[in-house]
DNA sequence: ATTTATTTGTACGTATGTATC
DNA sequence: GGATACATACGTACAAATAAA
């Protein structure tokens, strides 16, 4: 124990140590702790003491308690501490991309007010299939300004996430908004994913802002339900 | 004060008395609370319990402590608690709800193991429809341990979002978690929600956690996606 | 189905430490 | 320095829920 422990109170210091004991699994997941009773022995502490670490570790999600039951150390431990709050899930083994159609278009009204880009300029267009263990689990449609998109060209067949590509470009994004709609399956997008025409669709439209706050891509992707998943998660 | 408060812990009925204190504004926003010795002696209690209540409302974001100081009224006591980017947007004028179903049930097994509840202890169950301009826009299916389900049962008619009247009870949320995918509207749907069968619905399904990382509601709201927005913002 | 022991929850009292004013 | 206020820590007792006998 460090010095550094020593002049912290009395509580904190048993906090740290419960908290070690659950990080070894000397107290494993889901399994009960000693009592309070016996905890007193252990640490030759008051019951207040052992109260009040237990309960900085329940309110921590690390300890669940219940009355007249032994206290006990959760299942899940707020697995992901790192979470940006918001998680697309792919389910899946082998992942793999297959490209419809990659070109630069002129006529294209609403994706090109979508990125700001005027009537007479070009738009990059890019057709995709998501494929999980060689089924399409996904259709997507992304417009770039035409400058951009002949940066991702000859990646678009390799990830289905182009960002990481844009950043050896010094292409950065700033923001992303997403509109998360559903939609029934047309007879053409159906065809695609192997499914029947009006089955359910999560249907994702994305607007990535640059730098710049300029649009660097619109794009929409309809995902079968049972391959994907959807994920927020608000607080801490 | 109700019977219903008689039985409860004292420091609960402390603790609510505080709340009221806060709310009136008999103890405006950044001013001191009375000490710990004056509050002992105005409610008759032990340091002890005083110091649980304060604790929870602490917790709870609604008083600030420091060491040697007086104990504050927060400010801004978790105003913004909601939107870290993420905005969901019933589309229509007039809005309003109407419940289906209300009670406590027991046989719900999914619902329960959502909501950490033991298989032989009852469930609060409600189904309601959301309407605007008077027409169906979304389903939702409910659940919540009973007790605090009877708290929000006279408001589940008035407001589809229950979290502020459960804040009354000094009941706060820490982490939402939402799960968004799309489903087809079964034949039970479509008839209430006025569609046909089949058709894409937007389905949300939830659990919110407590202050004390116990799920206070497990639900699933399925809209539809001409009348809703799920729209996400990552980034500033 | 009852009882009994165990375990956590509530509540009291007292003393001392430590930061604020 | 002194007074005040919250923080830590000890002790005790009983209540309520659980689990085992």
């Amino acid at each position: 124990m460090s010095s550094h422990q020593r002049k912290m109170p009395l509580y904190v210091q048993i906090k740290n140590k419960m908290i070690h004991n659950v990080n070894e699994e000397i107290w494993p997941p889901g399994e009960s702790i000693p009592s309070e009773s016996q905890l007193m022995a252990q640490y030759n502490v008051s019951r207040t003491t052992i109260r009040q670490a237990v309960r900085d570790l329940v309110q921590a999600g690390i300890l669940e308690t219940r009355r007249g039951a032994p206290t006990k150390v959760r299942q899940q431990p707020q697995e992901n501490m790192e979470n940006p709050g918001v998680i697309h899930h792919e389910l899946g083994e082998e992942m793999a991309v297959k490209i419809l159609r990659a070109e630069n278009r002129l006529p294209h009204y609403f994706a090109k007010s979508q990125l700001h880009i005027s009537e007479d300029e070009e738009v990059y267009v890019l057709e995709r299939l998501r494929l999980a263990d060689q089924k399409p689990i996904a259709f997507q449609q992304l417009f770039m300004p035409k400058d951009i998109g002949e940066k991702v060209h000859d990646k678009a067949e390799v990830d289905f996430d182009l960002f990481p590509h844009l950043g050896r470009y010094n292409i950065h994004y700033s923001t992303i908004k997403e509109n998360v709609s559903a939609s029934n399956a047309t007879r053409y997008e159906a065809d695609l994913l192997g499914i029947t025409p009006g089955e359910a669709l999560i249907d994702i439209e994305r607007i990535t802002l640059g730098m710049d706050q300029q649009p660097i891509e619109y794009s929409r992707t309809k995902y079968l339900p049972a391959s994907f998943h959807y994920r927020i998660e608000i607080g801490s």
